[in-house]
DNA sequence: CCGAAAGCGGACAAGACTGGTCCGATTTGA
DNA sequence: TCAAATCGGACCAGTCTTGTCCGCTTTCGG
């Protein structure tokens, strides 16, 4: 239940990848590093630049940056970018005509405090809560020295 | 995202009819009193049944009826009663073996926080918090007199 | 000035999943 | 004994996500 997208959970490995680094890394780069196949890693990236998560930079050197330090993004933020706006169901915020049954249906509107919990829970949470202590043996995020393409060290 | 699937939203209303009446309700009954199909709502009956939240009673005379008053549910019991137990990711619980990158993941085990908020935010709502101004005219509960199957009263 | 590298944008096919339906078996009241 | 209704399962169709690929644009290096 509650089906977060996969997609979701790659874009947050790879942020949390890109915190780790801290610089600017290419897509077949962090599909190395994290594994994932490399034109998911780019869809994931495409997605997480146009909600302005991670800031791209095209032409021959180019790369995929952090936005904004991982403390700064909510995980609603992601999912917001990756799977659009958060809402349970299709009855939200009044809309009609979307179900044949709204006139007989007895909870219609209802659903919005339960929508609002859980943007509230997700806004409570940040990347950092997700990420940190797992970074490989204390990266140091300004040293962008080691490309460390392989993760196993 | 965040999909919910629509036979819960189904058991709220279902559940809501149910609360409404107060009484012992056959599946056909409560299939025209909210529109939604019979063999879909035969379905959530026994989904809602398999999970303690109504109780089935077979035979000629049988029907179906409420364990528990509304206020003493709550939506996550349904969540739980329809789709199965609230995990947004597979990866939940420490569960190894489910994703071939689980060696290199950063996030492993992170998600269980997530997951926990969000089921915290579901057990603070009750589905009396779903339904209850919108049962048709006040009925009294104690009195299952009027059968009362076309809603549009 | 030109070629290579990398992001950008969309489209597209395959697979998984949910939604919805149906059938037989069982139980119970009339 | 018959009819009504639940129970339990299997089944099929539709939809959605997932994952991939292609061509275009942009920019750096030689």
């Amino acid at each position: 239940m509650l089906r977060l997208s996969k997609l979701t959970d790659y874009a947050v490995v790879v942020l949390a990848r890109l915190e780790a680094e801290g610089g600017l890394q290419t897509a077949p780069g962090l599909a190395a590093a994290t594994g994932i196949a490399e034109p998911t890693v780019a869809k994931v990236l495409k997605h997480l630049a146009h909600g302005g998560l991670v800031e791209g930079v095209r032409g021959a050197r180019g790369g995929y940056r952090l936005a904004r330090p991982l403390a700064a993004m909510l995980l609603s933020d992601v999912i917001c970018a990756i799977d659009g706006p958060i809402a349970l169901t299709a009855c939200v915020d009044g809309a009609s005509g979307c179900c044949e049954t709204e006139a007989i249906c007895a909870v219609r509107g209802r659903w919005d405090k339960v929508n609002e919990a859980i943007r509230n829970a997700l806004s409570d949470i940040t990347l950092a809560d997700l990420a940190p202590p797992s970074a490989p043996s204390c990266r140091r995020p300004t040293l962008p020295a080691q490309p460390a393409h392989l993760p196993a060290e």
